[in-house]
RNA sequence: GAGGGUGUAGCUCAGUCGGUAGAGCAACGGACUUUUAAUCCGUAGGUCUUGGGUUCAAGUCCCAACACCCUCACCA
């Protein structure tokens, strides 16, 4: 490093770049292979290019070297002789090193073997990397490691930066998708006075000047019905949720979610909503419906199938779902304790452990027993059944949706009654009197989603743990 | 929170029965103008995660702590 300084005119501490060309840019290689074929790839003479990059190979043989760079494009191969460079810029790339920023001048060409290479005229120093970089064959492999240098993982990490860019790709589609049907995205509040919208524990912080306890958001969903009631018809938000659980291949603390409201709508327009939302970000990765998944595959072809709660409950948990004694009998069976539970508590419990495993889907699982949806509107002609949904795939909810409830004095009713058996932190129904102060104004009928966007990037990107679509999942702080 | 696994050089990994700490890559020095993770010769690089204990002797056995991974529970 200190050596460097020497060199004139190359300082790696202040290195500027201007118009690089991507190393696998539609510009670049895509438009010389195209030169190349029109012209035979016999005819050495190709366009001047410059590109900069990270040093990833370096194979170096007397007078000559070869370095592989690789910017957020690919790779690219550089052919360096020192009669072409020069003997002051040859002096300059020994003090280059793997994991070093360079610029190259030069022409496209390909090496006798066939190798599509820049041969270079000029070799400019733009960054130094003091630290060494990982092992080059084998790269970063501890799973601790390449969390808690992410930086690593995504420039030597085989697909990462790749699966990554899928995310965006998957959350941009995600909003073209909504946009082209006119919805709006808002910012709703992060630090909630009650933290309502789903069941779970929240981060608790305080705010100082209004000496006030605040929970960051668990969900989004209260805040989204407010501004229906306010008109804004089609509406949404796409952001960080918190939640004080615990970590898991499929849980993050902090994790994305979006939820969408449609006035108008009900639970089907949603259904229709989500699959058409997950079909354009398939088609943004590329639009192959078969996509990879461990040692096998989703089937993502269209139409997803459509199954409701007790249908589904009936085949896989071989009792009728109506006859709540032997519902309760089975639950017993399988060892749960239904002392003092809600008939649809158990239901549901037994649901979860003999159901949801086995929905490989996409399933969307219709028509949830009311109790157990307090913010839900209930079927017209049977109220024990309330209008929702939830995506499966792989046995992991993807998403959820309902009818939305817009009739105050049920919402009133069901947020102070607690349903038998479940904890206040197991409950969605947690009182919120401005919330209902909201609905009493009139919110219109509608259908409100949810969706999981980290657990679809997983689908989508064949990720089996949830880590691999954080760039910074939560860790231990490290030394 | 419970159970199991892992922790050795910058990185990827060996390390047998408890007996002086190893390799490859990277780095450094040298040779080589068409190479493809791996040319050849040489040099340097370690508080074996941390702290105790057993032992003549501990990377190795025991205990505890810390971090990460897996399974389960909670949750999406």
């Amino acid at each position: 490093m200190p050596e460097l300084e020497k060199v004139e005119g190359e300082d790696p501490k202040t290195g500027r770049a201007t118009s690089t060309w991507m190393v696998n840019s539609a510009d670049g290689q895509v438009a010389f292979r195209q030169w190349a074929s029109d012209h035979g790839v016999t005819d050495f003479s190709g366009p001047t290019v410059r590109a900069a990059g990270r040093v990833v190979l370096h194979r170096t043989k007397g007078k000559l070297q070869f370095a592989d760079i690789r910017d957020w494009t690919g790779d690219i191969q550089l052919f360096i002789g020192r009669q072409q460079i020069g003997e002051e810029n040859w002096e300059l790339l020994n003090q280059v090193d793997l994991g070093d920023i360079i610029g190259v001048d030069g022409e496209l060409r390909l090496t006798k073997v066939g190798e599509l290479s820049i041969f270079a005229t000029k070799i400019h120093f733009l960054t130094k990397s003091i630290e060494q970089p990982p092992e080059k064959f084998h790269g970063l492999n501890d799973p601790e490691l390449r969390q808690r240098m992410r930086y690593l993982d995504l420039t030597y990490g085989d697909g990462v930066l790749p699966r990554f860019l899928n995310r965006t790709k998957i959350v941009h589609s995600i909003r073209s998708t909504l946009a082209a049907q006119g919805f709006v995205e808002i910012e709703g509040p992060t630090l909630h006075t009650i933290a309502g919208g789903a069941a779970a524990r929240p981060f608790i912080t305080h705010h100082n000047t209004l000496d006030m306890k605040l929970y960051m958001r668990i969900a989004l969903e209260l805040h989204l019905k407010r501004l229906m009631v306010g008109g804004m018809e089609r509406v949404y938000e796409l952001g960080r949720v918190y939640r004080n659980e615990g970590i898991s291949p499929k849980h993050n603390p902090e994790f994305t979610m979006i939820e969408v409201y449609q006035a108008f709508g009900d639970y089907r327009t949603m259904m229709d909503l989500t699959e058409q939302m997950i079909l354009n970000a398939i088609e943004a990765l590329g639009g192959e419906y078969q996509l990879p998944w461990g040692d096998g595959q989703i089937d993502f072809t269209p139409p997803f199938a459509r199954r409701t709660y007790n249908d589904l409950f009936a085949e896989h948990a071989g009792v009728d779902p109506l006859d709540a004694a032997a519902v309760k009998s089975l639950a017993e069976q399988i060892g749960f304790d239904t002392a003092g539970k809600h008939p649809d508590v158990i239901k549901n419990e037994v649901f979860e452990e003999k159901v949801e495993d086995a929905l490989v889907g996409p399933v969307f699982v219709i028509d949830y027993p009311a109790s157990i949806c307090p913010l839900t509107k209930r079927k017209q002609d049977n109220p024990e059944v309330a209008e929702r949904f939830e995506l499966f795939i792989q046995g992991m909810e993807i998403a959820n949706a309902y009818t939305e409830l817009n009739d105050p004095d049920l919402q009133e009713e069901l947020f102070s009654s607690q349903l038998a058996g479940l904890s206040e932190e197991d409950s969605m129904a947690k009182m919120d009197h401005d919330f209902i102060r909201a609905l009493r104004h009139g919110m219109p009928p509608a259908g409100g989603l949810g969706v999981g966007i980290d657990r679809l990037v997983m689908l989508l990107t064949n990720s089996q743990t949830i880590r691999d679509v954080i760039l910074f999942p939560l860790m231990r702080e490290g030394q």
